[in-house]
Formats: C-alpha cells, sequence, structure tokens
DNA sequence: TCATTCTGTAACACATTCGTAACACAACTA
DNA sequence: TAGTTGTGTTACGAATGTGTTACAGAATGA
C-alpha cells in the first residue's frame, strides 16, 4: 500500500573515520544520513531534523552513548526515536545494559550488509512516527484522521491532490524530494504523469497556503522541492 | 476534571505466549487486562466486562479476526469499542481490508512501546466519553440511551439508518469516514451496497438538520465525510 | 554579458466526484 | 389488504479537480 519512505539516519560517533563509513553505507541503501561528532550536536540535530533513527556508538570520550540514550529517551519529544548501539567486540555488559534503553545494538566489525539489514528491521518493526498523530508547523496543522488542514484554526479548503502533497512533506520535513519521488508518493506508483505537473500542484498549494506559509514550501533547484519549518536552522550539507 | 482513568483492554489471541508478553507490556504501561483465547469467550468478556479497548489478532484458528470485529460492531452495545488489529508482516490486505472495520492494526513483530504509543493514540481519538453519555452540539443533542436526537428542543424525525449515521458522526466527531467505512459501521458488516448510496442518506441527513446544522457534515472530497462541530479549535497536545 | 536551463504562472480542456430528485420496491402498520 | 414510511438504485447536471501546454521570468554558468 504504501510506497517505500527514504528514511533519515543520525550517526554519533567521534571517530570521524567511522561516521563516513557508516554514511557511505547507508546512503547506498538509499537513506539520508545526519552526523554528530559528540553527544552535544547529536541532541541538537536529533531535535531539529527529527532522525527516523539514530545510531550511537557505546565509547565517546565525554559523554558516554548509554547517557545519550537516556538522555533521548527523557525528552518526550524525541522519547520515540529509534536507538542502535554500536559496540565494540567484548563489551558483552552494553549489550546488556544497553538493551534496556536501545531497541538494537551492533557489534564492531559488522559488515554493510548485515548493518543495513538490522537498521531495516528496527524501523520496521517502530511505528512511522505518527501515522495519525497531527503534526503542527507555525500554526499550520496536519490531522489526518480528519484529512484536514488548518492554518490559525481556519480550515484550508485542498484538493486530494493537494492534501495529500502537503501531507507528505508535513510528515516528513526538512527533507528533499525529487518531481518523481513525489509522483510515486502523492500520486501512486505506476501512474504515466509529466513531471511538469508537480510544478503546478506547487504552485496551486503555496497559492493556498498564502503568504504566511507558502514560504515553507522551498524549492531546491535542479532537484525538486522541501518542506522547510521554521525555527529549524537546517545546518547539514 | 477526570481522575486518572486506568483503561481496561481486552487481548484476543490464540497464543498465550503472544497474550502473556502483551499483557505484561500493557501492565507495566498501567492498563488492566483481560484476556479471551478464542472469539466466543471474547464477546463475552466484552459483553460483561465492557473493556475501552480490544486487541484482536488476525489469524486465529475458528473465528477470524476480522469476523470477530463484524459481529463486535454489528451489536449496538459494543458497535463504539475501539478496535485495534494484529497482523503479521506481509499480511497486507489484512491492512486494507481490516481498516474498514477496525480503528487501527499493529504489525508483528513490534515494540512494546511502539503498542503502547499506538494504543494511547487510538484511545485519544475514540474514547473521550462514556458511550451512554449524551452529547451536544450547537443545539443538537444526542440522547443514546433514549435513541433521541433533538435540535434546540425539538425532536428531529429520523429514520433507523438516518438515525445511526448520525450517531456515529456525534460520537466520533472530527474524523473523516469513507463511504466504505459508513457502510460496515452504520450498516452492518456483511452487506454489499452501492457506495453511493451512502451520499443519499448523507442529503437526506442534511436536509433534515436543516440550515443550521446540516453543515456540521462536511464532505471530504475523495474521501467520504466527517462531522465537525463548530468551535473546535482543537488545542490538544 | 549572453545563452541556456529551470521554475512560476495562467489558461484551457477534459475527467471525476458530488448533490439532487425521481422512482421502484421492501418493510411495516393499522 | 391498503396505505404509509424507509431504503437502494439510477440518471443527470453542477461543481470541482487535474494534466497539459505555452509563455514569462528567474537562476545558473561560461
Amino acid at each position: 500500500m504504501e510506497p517505500p519512505v527514504l528514511r533519515r539516519v543520525l550517526i554519533v560517533d567521534d571517530e570521524s573515520s567511522i561516521r563516513d563509513m557508516l554514511a557511505m553505507a547507508l546512503e547506498m541503501a538509499g537513506f539520508e544520513v545526519v552526523h554528530a561528532g559528540d553527544a552535544q550536536t547529536a541532541l541538537q540535530e536529533i531535535a531539529s531534523l527529527q532522525p527516523d533513527l539514530a545510531i550511537i556508538d557505546w565509547m565517546m570520550p565525554k559523554t558516554s552513548g548509554l547517557e545519550l540514550c537516556r538522555r533521548i529517551r527523557k525528552n518526550p519529544d524525541t522519547a520515540e526515536i529509534p536507538l542502535v548501539l554500536l559496540t565494540a567486540r567484548g563489551e558483552e555488559d552494553a549489550k546488556i545494559t544497553g538493551l534496556e534503553v536501545a531497541d538494537d545494538y551492533i557489534t564492531k566489525p559488522f559488515s554493510p550488509r548485515e548493518l543495513v539489514a538490522r537498521l531495516k528491521a528496527v524501523l520496521r518493526r517502530t511505528t512511522p512516527r505518527g501515522i495519525d498523530e497531527p503534526v503542527e508547523y507555525d500554526g499550520l496543522r496536519l490531522d489526518p484522521v480528519g484529512q484536514k488542514i488548518t492554518a490559525r484554526g481556519r480550515s484550508l479548503l485542498l484538493s486530494p491532490t493537494e492534501f495529500r502533497l502537503l501531507q507528505l512533506f508535513m510528515t516528513q520535513p526538512n527533507r528533499a524530494f525529487t518531481r518523481s519521488q513525489l509522483l510515486d508518493r502523492v500520486w501512486g506508483g505506476d501512474v504515466y504523469i509529466d513531471d511538469r505537473t508537480v510544478d503546478v500542484h506547487i504552485r496551486r498549494l503555496r497559492k493556498i497556503l498564502g503568504e504566511n506559509h507558502s514560504e515553507m514550501i522551498q524549492t531546491v533547484r535542479g532537484t525538486g522541492y522541501r518542506f522547510d519549518p521554521p525555527n529549524t536552522a537546517s545546518t547539514n550539507r
């Protein structure tokens, strides 16, 4: 029913070589990757970018991986994010203590294929965050159950396609979609439609959103479009 | 102000190991748990214990989960109980067929955290009140015990179908229903009736409600209909 | 700067969905 | 039985949604 979703993964490790290795493997598997070198920036990235999953190294200089996990779980806004611990062989206690906070662990060394398989398994058994939970950015509110979008309390008159488009954007903010990805996910896989049609629907959506909110739909030149909620410093890449 | 409610959840599954696992997770989250190993006892438990929610396995030996859902919906006394289907991965059709009758589904395997989150979400949006309590929106009053609906004191002359339709809407406001969901819940599970019939009954209902109240029944283009009470700034969270 | 590519915008024709009324038959009542 | 009410189906017009095209304007790179 649902087309495959491109997931955003945060990698937290103090060694940049490992980060890069992980990133390459994950990007080849179709994940979007974000980095963090220490717990502090990790927390910031999580808050602003809302990744679908975080890979956290057990051994880190200042704050340990376990401690970072605990902090993430403590904040209700981030408590539901699946966490995967990265441990060296022999750190058996990590597996025991770690699994009480994290959702899975991976032992170094590991093959990229194994890594990807484990992540997918974790994601599969984790809720696609709030598939019917309401989302709100700057007064723009999506109510998936009621199939309704309101701007500062006033309900917007959206066509079905416009609704699905905006719904996709709002549930996957800060992520750039190509036109064909949008056609795939909003129109449904097997249609053959001109790419340019997306542009027209974006135009209509922006018009309905009006001055205030239309700025959240950014065009990514040469690629497609992206939904940027405010107060998101979006410092990656 | 409502006292903290301890919700009673009924688990229906033929495998006792899964029942126990579920029960443990739910009890830790503060739910009261009741078991049933088959559809027959499930129906008895529901009738006598009136749980706030039921988790039902899709695949069961004698009566299937779907069939059980339909029976629960068919009995007016139990029709409004939120139902969550438990499906194995790959049973895609279960999700599609199931969601016409159930309120949500959970795919095995799942994490306890996911389970609890989903249940809370379902409870949040389905049972804000007791089933027999009267509901009133803008002078439109539903009296479930007396099976009567009055508008500003004058009682409305509704046909049985119209009554059940409006009752469903008023007990589940702000929620969009597809035509087949409405057929399932208002007409009863196994009838084969044209979708368009729903439109006609909506029309009749609107006519009876008149200028003032008919606006509460909104059509959701491409989907179905929704009951929108006025003054609902929806400030939850 | 110019040339080229990409995106915004409006207008149009076609497709789809929905509202409405009319009708036939079923269910119920007296 | 005859009359009344309830219900499902159908048909058609109106309203709305959608894809395409054309052109203007903006961004990009040499």
